[in-house]
This record gives structure tokens, sequence and C-alpha cells, in this order.
DNA sequence: CCTACAATCTCGAGCGACTAGAGCTTCAAG
DNA sequence: CTTGAAGCTCTAGTCGCTCGAGATTGTAGG
């Protein structure tokens, strides 16, 4: 049996952020000590890493939620898993087409060769987006 | 004289969000009219674009603040503000790495060929670390 | 001038996903 | 038995907005 601290370490989820899944329910309520502390097996510590897991990979508690429901039922087709996994592969791309963009933007006002701030070209391309090359 | 509203369509910006920068003083304390609306000149339009633009860019409201005060200071010299800029560059290729590895492992776990949940594969790398390519 | 009705006002709560702190109780080692 | 770490609950704070309720103001048409 595991205290929250072990599942803590264990899982790499903080101790405050296990009680709090288990608050909006993405955990089951744990078991309890007879001082009424946590207690966890082998299975919750499976849940956890796997629920630590999508939200590295940044798929949202909803989302998760979804996807434990899913696991419950062996028996189902795993379309709806791939339709999660796509729709988020689809976001991330989004997401990072556009930090291109705006890399690219912000490297070009980084290279400001002005000494002081009233002619400094970062103050002067936030303010003008007309200066901007990409659209955002 | 510009309503909030004018304000809102002129710059991008939503009327409740304009409020609430006002609230937390990312603009000074509108003027009121004489039944208590606030009203616009230019200079406050000005100011709304360069948060708007440097928000898009995804820089935070303390940076903006920074800027902000920057810029009423035209005599100091540019590197602070350079170096707001550059930071916010490295968070941002920082998150474009992260986002990107996230892609590949997601491609990888995505193309699952299974046809029920039993035996998914994204299921599966979700709950198993150890399938995955790249560390996060 | 009167009437609609759109726009604005303030205040307060809610979002997502935690995180932190206060003030208490329990556990485990020595 | 004592001590100190680890646990407990509860509340509030974070960031950057966003929304709703219920009241007031602005403005255009008749």
């Amino acid at each position: 049996m595991l205290s929250i601290g072990e599942m803590a370490r264990r899982s790499g989820v903080k101790v405050a952020t296990i009680r709090y899944y288990e608050q909006i329910g993405l955990l089951e309520q744990a078991g309890r000590s007879h001082g009424n502390q946590r207690r966890y097996g082998r299975e919750e510590l499976d849940r956890l890493v796997f629920i630590r897991h999508a939200r590295d990979l940044g798929v949202s508690v909803p989302a998760i939620r979804e996807l434990i429901a899913l696991s419950g039922d062996p028996q189902r087709p795993c379309a709806e898993a791939d339709r999660i996994a796509s729709t988020h592969l689809a976001t991330i791309r989004e997401k990072i087409a556009r930090l291109r963009r705006l890399e690219a933007e912000l490297e070009r006002i980084a290279a400001c060769k002005a000494q002081t701030v009233g002619e400094c070209y970062v103050l002067r391309a936030l303010g003008a987006h007309d200066l901007c090359e990409g659209e955002h």
C-alpha cells in the first residue's frame, strides 16, 4: 500500500495535485488508513502515471476523462481514442505554426540596434502593427 | 472622443477586456462622459493597440507593464526592452521544441491500427512511458 | 419630446489546472 | 515517549480574461 507521498514520488505528480485529481474525479476516492490517510495500490499508480503522461503531452483533463472512460470498456472500438489523439495532434500542429510565426517576428524585433528607448525598434514594432511581416 | 465600444472595434480587444486592463492598471483610468461612460482619445487607442499586439505575440502582462514603463522614458537605453524581447523569444523557442517532441510522439501513437480499445495503442502508449521515444 | 433599444455601467463569479498556506493530526524512527 | 516529517482539510490565490445580472445612459426615429 502506497502513501500519497510515495505516489507522488513514483509518478512525478505533486501531492497537492493528486488530491486535486481526486477532487475533480479523475482519480477515484482513495481508500484510507485507520488514521484517515490515503492508501493506494498498483492500479491507482498506473492510472496516475497514465494521467501524468497524457498531461505531459498536453491532453486536457476532459479529454483524459474520456480516455479513461474508454479504457474501462475494452470491447469498444478504439476509433474514439484515435479521434481524441488526432484532434489533439491537430491542435498541437496549429500551436507550433503559430509559435513559429511569433518566433520569426520577435527575432526581427529583437535585432534592434538603437541605443535609447526613444528610437528602439522593439517598442516601435509593438506599437505599429503595419511593421509586421506575418499576420497574427 | 471614442466610446469603449469604438475602442474595442478599432483595437480588436473586447469591451470587457478593456475594462479589465484598466482595472489591473495596464490602461490608465479613462475619462468619463457626464453620464459616467468611459471616453478615450487617440493616445489611449495607441496604447491599447500596443498591448493587443504584444499579447498576440504572447508577451505576459507584467512584461507589457515593463515595456510601457520603459517607453514612458525615451532617454533610457533600450537594452532592457531588448532583454525582455529576447527572454520571450527563448521561451517561445523552448515551447516550439517541446511541442515538436509531442507532435512526433502523438503521431506515432495516433497511427494505431487496432480495432478495439482493448489492444489500442493510443491507450497503451499513454499508460506505459517506456514506449515513448522522446523524453518528456 | 417621447419611445425604443443598443450600449454602457458596476459588481461578482467562473474558467482551467493547479499551487500555496494555515492549522491541525498521524506516522515512523530512535 | 518524543520528535519531526508527512499527512489531513479548507480556503484562497494564480493568470488572463469572460460572462451574467440588473441598473443606467446614449442615440436615432417618429
